[in-house]
DNA sequence: GACTCGTGGGA
DNA sequence: TTCCCAAGAGT
């Protein structure tokens, strides 16, 4: 029985436990002197913002594949990167990812920077990112504190204190564990053990490497690790859409502000979306339109949408008040956010 | 510190 | 169905 957590052990445990990933170098390839690829550790990271490995990997691979290094993506039009991103979510991600791109390609000669804080001043990296691309494309020793390392650490040390209010505390335990020989495998280490031992729900403390040394295995209380504070409900908000197709196939779309819920985005035009109805709206183009049998719902992170589709037919010269035509070979449902392309899919189902 | 900002999967 | 939540950042 130990006192206190060894990064050795853990490190011991990632040699053997690591997870695969298509922007992860492995501990035997790092220990053979292969680095990763730091635009590639960069993208990873600002993607896995809040999202699953799982729901990563395929958006990884579409954006390397499509634009192989940071001058590549600086280069990139806005709109072939935001309805590449479509679908992942939380889309200010992407539009500091050509933010940041940018700047590394025409400031820094398409070189990201090696330190902490030289990262934490690129759009769209904070304080967790500029640890995790310092500690793991540069092996530079940086404390990394995700919601993962916060639950371990919340659990090793029994720390009752409810997030965010504790995140201070989490952080200097981890910060005081973190080890100054290979940091970039350890901060992988501890978020792979968040991911697959010290889980939110059933942690497999069994087969913990720091089982022995964890206060809250011993005194039971993993399970409930972290406290937080509670959330408040979700509102439901109403909106309409309006979904118009010229007789040539041509869709109405337009393409969103880039602040705001969806910036930068390519929707459907329509109303705002409040918990009251809205009285009226402007109708984005002159149509007999009709109101789908079906509402499209959809939940953001903070509040539940039901949205009434309206679609119409139009002829070939009629303008639009709001929003362009886009072709037929031009469009693709999956530049679309989710919410519009459940919309649109409603109106196959006919 | 409190809000905003997406989505999909699992319990 | 509903709730939780996942490698957070910006304002």
């Amino acid at each position: 029985m130990r006192d206190q957590p060894k990064a050795a052990d853990l490190l011991e445990w990632y040699d053997r436990h690591a997870r695969k990933m298509p922007w992860r170098v492995g501990p035997a390839e790092r220990q053979s002197g292969i680095m990763p690829d730091p635009y590639r550790i960069w993208m990873s990271e600002i993607m896995l913002q809040q999202t699953t490995v799982a729901a990563v990997k395929d958006y990884f691979l579409r954006f390397t594949e499509r634009w192989p290094t940071v001058t590549d993506l600086a280069n990139a039009r806005d709109e072939d990167v935001m309805g590449e991103w479509a679908g992942l979510g939380y889309y200010a991600r992407a539009r500091n990812l050509l933010k940041c791109a940018r700047v590394v390609a025409h400031e820094l000669d398409g070189v990201f920077p090696d330190t902490e804080t030289g990262l934490r001043d690129l759009p769209g990296i904070g304080p967790y990112t500029a640890a995790a691309v310092a500690s793991i494309a540069f092996d530079r020793k940086a404390t990394v504190v995700d919601g993962n390392v916060e639950r371990v650490m919340a659990r090793i040390y029994d720390h009752h204190t409810p997030l965010p209010a504790a995140k201070p505390a989490l952080t200097e335990f981890a910060d005081a564990l973190t080890p100054d020989q290979r940091p970039g495998d350890y901060a992988q280490a501890v978020m792979d053990l968040g991911a697959t031992i010290c889980t939110p729900k059933n942690p497999a403390c069994g087969i913990c490497p720091w089982r022995s040394a964890c206060r809250a295995r011993i005194q039971g209380t993993a399970s409930e690790l972290p406290k937080k504070t509670p959330k408040k409900p979700k509102p439901i908000r109403l909106g309409t859409v309006y979904i118009a197709r010229r007789v040539d196939g041509a869709y109405l779309l337009e393409r969103r502000p880039d602040q705001g819920l969806l910036g930068g985005m390519l929707g459907w035009p329509g109303s705002d979306w409040a918990e009251t109805a809205v009285p009226d709206h402007q109708l984005p183009i002159r149509a007999e339109w009709k109101e789908l049998p079906t509402e499209a719902r959809h939940t953001f992170t903070h509040f539940h949408l039901r949205l009434t589709v309206k679609t119409a037919l139009v002829p070939m010269d009629r303008k639009p008040k709001q929003g362009d035509f886009i072709e037929l070979a031009d469009f693709r449902p999956s530049d679309l956010p989710t919410v519009f392309r459940k919309a649109f899919y409603l109106t196959k189902d006919l």
